[in-house]
DNA sequence: CGGCATCCTCTTTGATACTG
DNA sequence: CAGTATCAAAGAGGATGCCG
């Protein structure tokens, strides 16, 4: 932990999660909430584990992480965020922002887990019809699925694993899968980049995309 | 440049801008529209130079900062964001937002620039009566003097250096000049903790706090 | 197996000196 | 002024070992 060493807010918040892997960690931690150290371990392909324990060290030395012995059916330490970690989101969310159009130039060979997806899905994807009855929505982009839900305020839930009753799968290619729920593409324009719709395409209508926050009037 | 080689759109945005010192030079270059190389070394107290050349080709080359030679009266090349490296300002703002209560914890010990306080004032104060005659006040945290002006639709400018005539001056710890304008501290507070104001008092009802983005409704 | 600690190699950083 | 060159120190990445 090395210290910019500069009276500056951006300064002082790089010196807590500017390091290397660190804005990746709290991006896992965002996604499932609690973590075994193995969770995030696989959630983070490529990170070497003394580097992640000693990041771990260090985000619960700043306060943004708690260590937790879980209830004893578990029997494990997990991690989880506290609420000034949790203050990060904003953070991730400009992040993600400003990096989805780098996607586009993605060359095939980068690693994919199909959890990461709950998270643009969560940041992203608004409900456009909260008052009507909820759906859910199961996206399989290859893995584990991925459960989205609406949920009553404008806002979708999302979880991981699969639903009992979807009204309606995806699967294909995630980023064109996100595309289609932020309407950047049409339900056409995503079949032919590979995506399946399976149950009511009704539902799509349902989602939008959920606009970068913006200044009150 | 070396990447997380994850297919996800925050893990694409740290390949770019995650390295150490990146951010930061985005600050300065956010700060001041145009700087040459010793404008951005000298703002950013700590840098190795070699690292300063280094992180400016990864910029030029990732597309988010132009280098053009400088017309004449100066001879000398000038950097610049492009549109792509301006759009990293919400990221900033969002970091710094987050950062800013860890001011608080300053040993004394930081480096500090009067044109840093420059980005804050412009991001986080807002003129509350926009319709009102514009004012001017001139931030003089030690060093060189930063002109704050109301700018007629509700957002302020900044400027580095003084203004012919200011409404008020405020002198004193950057952090209160900053709580004072967004209205964290009343008057007599900050002059207890070292603000002086010369000049009109009531020019401070002209600013108040520039709430943090919010997703509309 | 989960949760690290150690050891080793390679890369990046930081400090300083030097050049067109 | 605007960098390049050099070199020691710190950090990252990978493999493996240890302990409940």
């Amino acid at each position: 932990m090395r210290s910019y060493g500069q009276l500056c807010a951006l300064a002082k918040a790089l010196d807590l999660v500017g390091d290397r892997w660190t804005l990746l960690i709290v991006r896992e931690l965002l996604i499932r909430e609690t973590c075994r150290y193995t969770d995030l371990r696989s959630g983070l392909p490529g990170i070497a584990t003394n580097l992640l324990a000693e990041r771990l060290d260090e985000l619960v030395e700043a306060g943004l992480v708690s260590r937790e012995a879980a209830p004893p059916p578990i029997a494990t330490t997990v991690y989880r965020l506290t609420d000034r970690g949790r203050q990060l989101e904003p953070v991730v969310e400009a992040l993600g922002r400003w990096g989805a159009p780098l996607l586009a130039t993605a060359t095939g060979k980068e690693a994919f887990l199909s959890h990461w997806l709950a998270l643009p899905a969560r940041l992203y994807v608004r409900d456009t019809t909260p008052k009507a009855p909820s759906v859910r929505v199961e996206l399989r982009p290859g893995g584990e699925p991925i459960t989205l839900e609406t949920v009553g305020d404008g806002s979708v839930r999302t979880r991981i694993g699969a639903t009992g009753h979807a009204d309606a799968t995806l699967e294909g290619p995630p980023q064109v899968v996100l595309h289609l729920l932020t309407r950047k593409v049409t339900l056409s324009a995503a079949r032919k980049r590979g995506v399946r719709l399976h149950g009511d395409p009704k539902v799509l209508r349902r989602f939008g995309p959920k606009p970068a926050a913006q200044a009150p009037a």
